[in-house]
RNA sequence: GGCCUCGUAGUUCAAUGGAUAGAAUAGAAGUUUCCUAAACUUUAGAUGCAAGUUCGAUUCUUGCCGAGGCUACCA
C-alpha cells in the first residue's frame, strides 16, 4: 500500500476518465479539502474541462461513482461545483499510522552520493555580529540540515573576510587610541573589542572631514583625503607587501575576533565543516583570470585592468582585475568556487546564503564561471535573503545602530526567564537546569521568528516590541511538546498497555487530522529542500501543533477509558512529539521535557 | 535614468491559477473541581490603484503609485 494517497487517487482517477470517457488524463489536479467541506482529499474537476466535455458537476459525479466502487480506501465522496470531495476510510489513515509510529526517522531520507556545500555567515572580522548575521546563520544552518534530511551529503562552509580595508581600519585605531587594551586587560569579547576600534576610527574619520571641510576644502575630496583614511590605505599596502609588524598585528586582532565569533556561533548552535579565509584564496582568482583572458572570455582595457563583457546577456561589463594587477571580491570569489570544488570533488552543487543586496554579483559570478567552461556552474545557488532592517531603516555598525547578535540572544534567555518563573512551574528545577532551559526557549522564539519567515522576505525588527513568546511562536510549539513528554510519563507510570499495532474501531476527527498531517511530513521536508525554505518546515510545525492542541482540549487521552483508544491517543501523541522534534531539529531549535 | 525585489486585517506572517483569502498578535466575550491556561473556544477586522489573459487571479502580463536594493578599479 502506498503511503500517500494521493498517489493512489492519482491513477484512479486517469483510470477512471479513461474507462468513462475513453480519454487518457495528463495529469490531475488535488488539493486538501478545506475544512468547511465534508471529506479528505478533493480533486478539482475544472483543468480536466480541457480534455472532457461536459459539466464539470456531472463528471464530478461519474468519477466520484467510479472511485467510490473500485478503490477500497474511499468511504464516500460529494460534489460542490467543479470540486470532488472525497472522503477516505479511517482504516486507511489507522494503517498508514502503524506504518510509521514507531519510525523515529519518518520523513527524513537517508543520505545518498550526492553531495552539496552550504556557504553561510562569511562575515568581516571588523565587527561583532549583529542580527543580520544572525538571520544568515540561520537561514544557513537550517537550509543545509533540510537538505540533509532530503537526502544530499552537505558540506557546511564559509568564506572569512579575514583581509581587507575594514580591517586595517579597526587596526589603525587601535594602534592610536588603544593603548594597548587586549580582551584580556579590558574583560571584552573579542570581536567586540576589535568592533569598538572600528567605529573609532570612523569618529576619528568623520572629524578629519569636518575640519578639512572647515578649511574649505570640498567635501568630496576630503572624505578621500582625510589623512587617516590614507593611512589605513597604507596599512593595506603593507599588509599586501607583508610587513611583518603589521601581519602580526592583523594576525592578533584577527585571532581575538576569532574567539569571539567561536563563543557566538556556539551560542547560536551553527557549526561550519570547513572554513576557507579570504587572506589564502584571494590571489587564487587571478590564474583563472588569466586563462580566461588567453581563451578570449575577459578582455584588457589600456590601463591594463581586466573585464567581462555581459551585455549580450542583458546585463554590464565588469571587472575582474585591476588595473594594478590587485584581486576584486570577483576575482576572490572565482578562485573560491574553483578551489572548493578541487577540494570536494564529490560536490555537486553550492549553494550560496548571502543577501539580496549581492543579487547581481552572484548572477555575474555564476555566469563567469559558465563562460569560463566550468560544468558545474549550472549547480549554483544564490540563497538570497532579505535584509533585516529596524524601524529607523538599515542597521549600520559605524553608525552603532545595530542589534548586537550576543545581546539579543541574552536579551530573549532573560525574557524567557521572567516569563518562566512568573509561572512557577519548575520550582523543582536546579538552577543549571533552569539556566539551560529559558536559552532553549529564548533562542527557540528568536529562530522561529526569524526563520518562520519566508527568507526571500525583508524582517522588520522593532527592538522595543520584544519577540512574542505566545501565539505563533517557538516556545508555544516547546511548550506543546513539552506537554506531550508530560502525557508520555504518565503514561509509563500508570503502565498503559502498547501494542505494536493501534487498533480502534474509528477515528475522532481530531485524531484524523492529525494523522493527516503527520502524513505530510515528508513531502514538506523535499518541498523546503526544493525551495531551500526553513518557512515551511516553521508553518508546518505550527499547523500539526495547533491541530494538537486543539485535539488535547477536546479529547482525553489518558482519561479515556477504553484502553485501546487510550494505547492510540498515547501513541498518537508520541508520534506527534517525535516529529514536532524532528521538524524542529531540522531549524536548529531544540525541545524540552517540561516547561 | 536603467535593472532587481517587495506592497495582504492596526501590527507580524500564510495561501503549487481554484471553493467563503488562512493564522498570530492587539481589541471584545468566554473556558481551570478535567492529561501543563506559554493553552483552548467564540467574535470583529485585509489583497496599493487601473486594465488585460482565464471558466476562475493575492498568484501570470502591462501601466501607475509606494517601499527597499543594485547600478564602485568597496566587500
Amino acid at each position: 500500500m502506498l503511503m500517500n494517497i494521493q498517489k493512489v487517487l492519482d491513477e484512479k482517477v486517469k483510470e477512471a476518465v479513461s474507462a468513462i470517457y475513453g480519454i487518457a488524463l495528463p495529469t490531475v489536479e488535488f488539493q486538501p479539502t478545506r475544512k468547511d467541506f465534508e471529506g479528505d482529499v478533493t480533486v478539482v474537476v475544472f483543468p480536466m474541462l480541457r480534455h472532457v466535455k461536459g459539466n464539470p458537476v456531472q463528471i464530478g459525479e461519474q468519477i466520484g461513482t467510479y472511485l467510490k466502487k473500485e478503490v477500497s480506501e474511499v468511504s464516500g465522496f460529494n460534489v460542490v461545483k467543479g470540486f470532488l470531495n472525497i472522503s477516505i476510510s479511517d482504516s486507511f489513515y489507522l494503517s498508514f499510522f502503524n506504518k510509521v509510529k514507531d519510525n523515529d526517522e519518518f520523513g527524513l531520507i537517508a543520505v545518498q552520493d550526492d553531495a552539496v556545500m552550504v556557504e553561510y555567515s562569511s562575515p568581516n572580522t571588523n565587527k561583532p555580529l549583529h542580527l543580520g548575521h544572525v538571520r544568515n546563520n540561520l537561514l544557513g544552518y537550517s537550509v543545509a540540515e533540510i537538505l540533509k534530511a532530503s537526502g544530499k551529503k552537505v558540506y557546511k562552509t564559509q568564506i572569512i573576510n579575514d583581509r581587507g580595508i575594514h580591517i586595517c581600519k579597526s587596526m589603525l585605531a587601535w594602534q592610536r587610541f588603544g593603548n594597548g587594551e587586549t580582551p584580556e586587560s579590558t574583560g571584552l569579547k573579542g570581536d567586540k573589542l576589535v568592533g569598538n576600534y572600528y567605529v573609532a576610527f570612523d569618529k576619528a574619520y568623520k572629524e578629519e572631514i569636518a575640519e578639512l571641510v572647515a578649511k574649505g576644502v570640498e567635501k568630496e575630496v576630503a572624505e578621500k583625503e582625510a589623512p587617516i583614511l590614507l593611512e589605513a590605505q597604507k596599512m593595506l599596502q603593507k599588509w599586501e607587501a607583508g610587513d611583518e609588524e603589521v601581519v602580526s598585528l592583523w594576525k592578533r586582532m584577527n585571532g581575538w575576533v576569532y574567539e569571539g565569533f567561536e563563543t557566538t556561533y556556539k551560542n547560536l548552535g551553527v557549526d561550519f565543516d570547513t572554513y576557507y579565509y579570504e587572506s589564502d584564496t584571494y590571489l587564487l582568482g587571478k590564474d583563472v583570470v588569466a586563462d580566461g583572458l588567453e581563451k578570449g572570455v575577459f578582455y584588457k582595457k589600456e590601463d591594463g585592468s581586466v573585464w567581462i563583457d555581459l551585455t549580450d546577456e542583458g546585463l554590464d561589463e565588469k571587472i575582474v582585475l585591476r588595473s594594478d594587477g590587485t584581486a576584486v571580491y570577483m576575482t576572490q570569489d572565482i578562485g573560491t568556487a574553483i578551489q572548493r570544488v578541487k577540494d570536494y570533488p564529490d560536490v555537486n552543487g553550492m549553494v550560496y546564503t548571502v543577501g539580496n543586496e549581492q543579487d547581481y554579483h552572484f548572477k555575474v559570478l555564476f555566469l563567469i564561471l559558465k563562460k569560463l567552461g566550468f560544468t558545474w556552474a549550472d549547480k549554483l545557488y544564490h540563497l538570497s535573503y532579505g535584509m533585516v532592517d529596524l524601524p529607523s531603516g538599515k542597521m549600520k555598525s559605524r553608525e552603532g545602530t545595530v542589534v548586537d547578535a550576543d545581546d539579543l540572544m541574552e536579551d530573549m534567555t532573560q525574557t524567557a526567564a521572567a516569563i518562566s518563573e512568573e509561572l512557577g512551574k519548575l520550582e523543582d528545577y536546579s538552577d543549571a537546569e533552569k539556566k539551560e532551559l529559558y536559552k532553549m526557549i529564548g533562542l527557540g522564539a528568536l529562530k522561529y521568528f526569524i526563520l518562520k519567515v519566508d527568507p526571500k522576505k525583508r524582517i522588520l525588527f522593532d527592538p522595543k516590541e520584544s519577540v512574542d513568546f505566545q501565539g505563533n511562536t517557538g516556545p508555544f510549539i516547546q511548550y506543546t511538546y513539552a506537554r506531550i513528554q508530560s502525557i508520555l510519563r504518565k503514561a509509563k507510570e500508570t503502565n498503559v498497555e502498547r501494542a505494536a499495532l493501534v487498533e480502534v474501531s474509528e477515528l475522532h476527527l481530531k485524531e484524523k487530522e492529525l494523522i493527516k498531517q503527520i502524513q505530510l511530513f515528508p513531502e514538506t521536508i523535499q518541498l523546503a529542500a526544493e525551495n531551500y525554505s526553513p518557512a515551511l518546515i516553521a508553518n508546518y510545525t505550527y499547523d500539526l501543533v495547533k491541530e494538537f492542541n486543539s485535539f488535547y482540549q477536546q479529547v482525553s487521552i489518558l482519561g479515556e477509558e477504553d484502553v485501546k483508544k487510550k494505547d492510540f491517543r498515547v501513541q498518537l501523541s508520541q508520534k506527534v512529539g517525535n516529529t514536532i522534534q524532528s521538524a524542529f531539529k531540522l531549524l536548529g531549535i531544540d525541545v524540552p521535557e517540561r516547561m
